[in-house]
DNA sequence: TTTTGAGTTGTTCGA
DNA sequence: GTCGAACAACTCAAA
């Protein structure tokens, strides 16, 4: 056996632009590029035909071609990192594992756990900054304190931001670092107990798409948001390539999103309980109905309310939701259904291609009212209203849920007023000092 | 320490 | 139809 370097992908699913990547290639021996389909991940998934796993699929496929053609290949694993790890230093003599940090909960714990068992073995675990441009602990208050206003953490971060933190790695420069070996088998997705996926996944140009990102951003029936969530999700993306591209194209507004991203992945970090608690625990104090027929309705877009219909209806086909049909759908569950924001998020989780847990539970939390930040209580989307402004002529609505251009309408699962006049009231008695 | 200004995305009501 | 105020205080950030 030779010396080896190891280099860990998650959610990083690239060889260009990889820090990680980068600082291994650069390291005294050969890598080996090494993906692992975690089981603990893969086992709590629902359905069979989860998109995501086809688009990881799809994704080490092209990685694994672009390794043979260096004469290297990529390593899949499929179990439990934590047995995983000790086979893998059983088969190869690994100087040291290379990999980008990761800031969930579960990957914290994950990685800690590796941390100390590679340490154990005498191998060093070198982590980078890979997925955001500032980290948890790089734009704080004077104080050292982590924010929970989003504007004062923004103005911050724009101005911390330099081109040197923007440079991309480039990792092409060393491919012939890359450990020369046959190629090693590629399991199929029915290997590791999945099948391929129907959905279509968006394409990563998402350059000339900022253009009209400010005016057209709210319209669902618009096709003008740049779809990119997913592969910045994955990693199929580098973060200092999309908001070099922002900075250079002028587009505020869509760089603010990337800030909001990176915002709710420093909360989480500071504060972890927020993905299953209110951030405000005061907010914990609300009886909700959780009425299990009307989240149904819901979840299958049965409303009676067209643009909470359409939205659920585009989610559950296509694994996407248009942003601001999201904050229509969300604020309908927790407001006029008053049904747990938790149980919502779950869905989306379930649903959504482009799923992360911080912004999932930022944006679940913001909508409901509990977060930090988050819209005041008495702020109730009126469906009606959203529709009338974002959608007037119905093109999203009829797009999704055709049975609105009939004559015989559905009939609304709960009344707009009444539901208002509910909400309030049930709010205002749970936040009582 | 105290003070001051401000805080993602909205709705309703009444003039 | 349009406009401004009220909605409810509270907490955060920074001077």
């Amino acid at each position: 056996m030779k010396p080896i370097t190891i280099c860990w992908l998650r959610r990083d699913l690239r060889l260009e632009d990889n820090a990680a990547l980068y600082h291994a290639l650069k390291s005294n021996y050969p890598v080996l590029v090494v993906f692992i389909f975690d089981e603990n991940i893969l086992q709590k998934l629902a359905n069979r035909a989860d998109a995501r796993v086809t688009f990881i699929h799809q994704q080490l496929t092209k990685i694994h071609a672009a390794l043979q053609k260096n004469g290297s290949s990529l390593l899949i694993k499929y179990g439990k990192p934590e047995e995983i790890w000790p086979a893998i230093l059983k088969d190869y003599e690994v100087k040291a594992v290379y990999a980008n940090r990761d800031y969930e909960p579960y990957a914290r714990k994950r990685d800690d756990g590796l941390a100390e068992f590679l340490i154990s073995e005498g191998i060093n675990f070198h982590t980078f900054k890979d997925q955001v441009i500032f980290e948890k602990d790089e734009v704080i208050k004077a104080d050292g304190k982590p924010y929970t206003v989003f504007t004062p953490y923004y103005r911050l971060w724009l101005k911390t931001l330099t081109d040197f933190h923007v440079q991309s790695y480039p990792t092409e420069k060393y491919f012939n670092n890359l450990l020369q070996l046959e190629p090693l088998p590629f399991p199929t997705l029915k290997d590791i107990g999945f099948v391929q996926a129907q959905q279509k996944f968006p394409a990563t140009n998402f350059e000339l798409r900022l253009k009209n990102y400010d005016q057209q951003r709210d319209y669902p029936a618009v096709d003008a948001t740049t779809r990119l969530g997913l592969h910045l999700r994955f990693g199929t993306v580098s973060i200092r390539r999309v908001v070099k591209e922002a900075q250079r194209q002028g587009a505020d507004k869509w760089l603010s999103e990337l800030v909001w991203r990176e915002f709710y992945m420093m909360i989480l970090w500071h504060f972890p309980h927020s993905a299953q608690q209110a951030f405000k625990p005061v907010y914990d104090n609300i009886i909700w109905r959780n009425n299990e027929q009307e989240f149904k309705a819901w979840c299958e877009g049965k409303t009676g309310y067209p643009i909470v219909d359409a939205g659920m209806r585009q989610l559950n086909e296509t694994g996407f939701m248009h942003n601001r049909v999201r904050m229509v759908v969300a604020s309908f569950l927790c407001k006029h259904l008053l049904i747990d924001w938790r149980w919502g998020e779950a869905y989306f989780a379930e649903k959504l291609l482009d799923y992360d847990l911080s912004s999932n539970v930022g944006g679940w939390q913001w909508a409901c009212g509990s977060g930090n930040d988050a819209a005041p209580y008495f702020r109730v989307f009126n469906p009606a209203l959203q529709l009338k402004k974002f959608d007037p002529k119905m093109e999203y609505v009829y797009k999704w849920a055709p049975e609105y251009k009939l004559p015989t309408l559905p009939m609304p699962i709960v009344d707009h007023t009444f539901a208002r006049d509910r909400v309030l009231k049930v709010y205002k008695k749970a936040l009582q000092p």
